[in-house]
RNA sequence: GGAUCGGUAGUUCAGUUGGUUAGAAUGCCGCCCUGUCACGGCGGAGGUCGCGAGUUCGAGUCUCGUCCGGUCCGCCA
């Protein structure tokens, strides 16, 4: 037996008891002829006291940080407690023990507050798992899994396992491809999610299905974003929207309270994604704060429910605003104390070029009733105070402008509200807003090729109200200036999205599941009859077999787990995690691989490559 | 594909205008210490300054190239 006990549990309840331990050495602290020794598991860390009758043993078998020691002993009350830590009170008076194996010494200290950088801990990511840091996390990614599995078994979700070899398609994200040995000079591709088969389930009457899953995307990589990473996929038979969205409303609730320990009782309130970009320039708004845009320009045919903004700008010749598609303002609360310095500063932020604006037009709302510009040779205090007003802006504001072409400027808006609530630490991490973001368009104009793509994806379900508009018109975009004019331009998706902080956590759709709407669609995106059979004939000839009108969504599990977690990087909350480049640094994958078994998959690599 | 920041001791970092022997903290090793829990004290070892070229009397420092890593844009739901 290697332990009666873990190094989380003993307590002054345990007082007198014989009881054996295993764990790793956390550290050691020697005082001539007694020494202490934290010793830690999973659970946690319990104190070892070996007395002066060690002391032979000792020099014989020295002790090192992460060696695996085994010790048997009594507990006895500490004399002097540490509170700190549930085993604070007692120790281990250590009869024997015995050095189960030794340990090199770590690159990094495995302690909360390591020194190790994130490439070294990367490395040795065995070593960083059994920090405390990391393991919280990897429990917390636990905890939510187990929530969401109970939540759905309850609700009649059924776990179904899908294959991960499966078929390369056209639309989306690049697939990874997998070579076939068997069937040479063929590829399987691993999904991008399980999207067609759980529809294929929802047509053989599996109606409630979900599933934890991995899904993999061959895109660059960013610090939230990896090769592989998981979904919680759902989908039901027999809903609309509605339907959907409740069900999930309650999942995430269920989440928070099982994971948080919090009751989230709010409303998760419905935006439009016109309504989202036209209040936060974001289809994934952060509505933890206000600092809602101010439209004083924009082009008509991007809002088309928005009544136009009347003659802030005219009779005078201030051409950036002038000649501007779109000219937008956020109102910073107590912002007019900012200094020239950092006006300057904020210009350089959004002049730089993930942002790209020209410059950035301030007003400041000075408390004695004045204002003080940086277009104040142009416009006079009446004007000054109209556009301050249309912003929001009370007396010690600073009103912030951005001018220029109608999606960039919105982005940037959107990116300078984001940056100003972060500074004025409006974006606590302590708390949560929830909303939905619906109605999204169904398409994207793709230039490069003059053709749609579909914004979430080619399964995607038009409003019911735009059904007649997309069967009865013609998809070819005849002139590339116009696409705008386009009736598929303004055709609206039955989809959705869940947002939480400004994070898209989950989305999802209503499917199509007529096969004329689906074949409508595939043609929209540019696929001739021969194309949608070769690549979706198994779903266009499952749809002739009664399939049912179904509709679903998927959770972004690691971020939904780093969000909860009051993390930014979801790294953190995977165990092994690959870097920026795709690269697990701590197997060394990718890597090439023997002749041989490029022969016997009959690949050859192009000249010139490794 | 692009922008940008970084690479100096096991680790995290500092290193002035180009100047003599490249520092600190921590970790590691040795000695001392019976109540620590970030133990303490004394001593010690530890460096191809990512790599390659160039400028210079002289390069960690300047230039060019290259590799690796971080962040972001494009891309990606």
């Amino acid at each position: 037996m290697y332990r009666s006990h873990t190094c989380g549990e003993l307590t002054l309840a345990n007082i007198q008891q014989e009881v054996t331990l295993s764990g790793w050495v956390q550290t050691i602290r020697k005082f001539g002829s007694i020494t202490f020794v934290d010793l830690r598991d999973r659970y946690g860390l319990t104190q070892l006291l070996f007395g002066e009758a060690l002391n032979e043993q000792l020099d014989q078998t020295p002790l090192g940080r992460e060696f695996v020691l085994q010790v048997k002993g009594k507990v006895a009350e500490r004399s002097n407690k540490n509170k700190q830590i549930p085993t604070g009170e007692i120790e281990i008076l250590v009869e024997s023990f015995t050095v189960l194996n030794k340990s090199a010494v770590p690159p990094f200290t495995i302690q909360d507050d390591t020194d190790g950088g994130e490439d070294l801990r990367m490395k040795y990511r065995y070593l960083d798992l059994r920090r405390n840091a990391v393991k919280k996390n990897l429990q917390l990614r636990y905890q939510v899994s187990r929530s969401v599995r109970n939540y759905l078994h309850d609700q009649g979700f059924m776990d179904i396992e899908t294959p991960f070899l499966i078929k390369s398609t056209p639309e989306g994200a690049r697939d990874f491809i997998v070579p076939s040995r068997m069937n040479e000079g063929e590829f399987y591709a691993l999904p991008q999610s399980p999207q067609t088969f759980k529809q294929l389930l929802m047509i053989s009457g599996y109606d409630r299905y979900y599933q934890i899953v991995k899904c993999f995307r061959d895109e660059d990589l960013r610090a939230d974003r990896q090769p592989e990473f998981t979904q919680i996929d759902c989908e039901m038979a027999f809903v609309e929207q509605e339907d959907v969205l409740q069900m999930f409303e309650g999942l995430i609730r269920k989440v928070f309270e099982d994971v948080l320990a919090k009751q989230y009782t709010e409303e998760i309130i419905r935006l439009s994604w016109e309504e989202a970009m036209w209040r936060y320039g974001n289809d994934k708004p952060d509505i933890r704060f206000g600092m809602e845009l101010a439209n004083l320009k924009f082009p008509a045919h991007t809002f088309p429910t928005k009544p136009a903004v009347e003659g802030i700008f005219e009779g005078v010749d201030f051409k950036v605003f002038n000649e501007a598609e779109t000219v937008v303002a956020i109102a910073v609360p107590g912002g007019a104390e900012y200094t020239r310095k950092e006006l300057d500063e904020l210009t350089a932020w959004v002049k730089r070029p993930q942002i790209g604006m020209m410059g950035l037009v301030y007003i400041k709302c000075q408390s004695d009733g004045t204002y003080k510009s940086s277009v104040d040779k142009f416009y006079d205090s009446d004007r000054l105070s109209i556009i301050a007003g249309k912003a929001g802006a009370v007396a010690g504001d600073l009103v912030l402008i951005l001018a220029g072409k109608e999606e960039r400027t919105r982005k940037a808006i959107s990116e300078l509200r984001l940056e100003m609530g972060k500074r004025l630490g409006l974006r606590r991490a302590d708390q949560y807003k929830l909303l939905w973001v619906l109605d999204f368009p169904l398409f994207e104009y793709a230039p490069e090729e003059n053709r749609w793509v579909a914004k979430h994806h080619p399964f995607t379900s038009p409003k019911p109200s735009d059904i007649e508009r997309m069967i009865g018109n013609d998809p070819k975009i005849s002139d590339p200036e116009k696409y705008l004019e386009h009736p598929y331009a303004n055709i609206k998706a039955n989809a959705y999205d869940m947002v939480l902080n400004g994070n898209e956590i989950g989305g999802g759709s209503i499917r199509i599941f007529q096969k004329e709407l689906q074949e409508k669609m595939f043609a929209a995106l540019g696929m001739d009859e021969k194309e949608q059979q070769e690549k979706f004939g198994f779903l266009l000839g499952a749809f002739q077999y009664g399939a049912p009108p179904h509709g679903g969504l998927a959770f972004g599990f690691d971020r939904l787990c780093a969000l909860l977690g009051g993390s930014e990087s979801i790294r953190d909350f995977i165990a092994f995690p690959k870097n920026n480049s795709g690269r697990d640094v701590m197997i060394d994958a990718p890597s090439g691989v023997d002749q041989k078994q490029l022969d016997e998959l009959a690949l050859k690599l192009a000249p010139g490559k490794p």
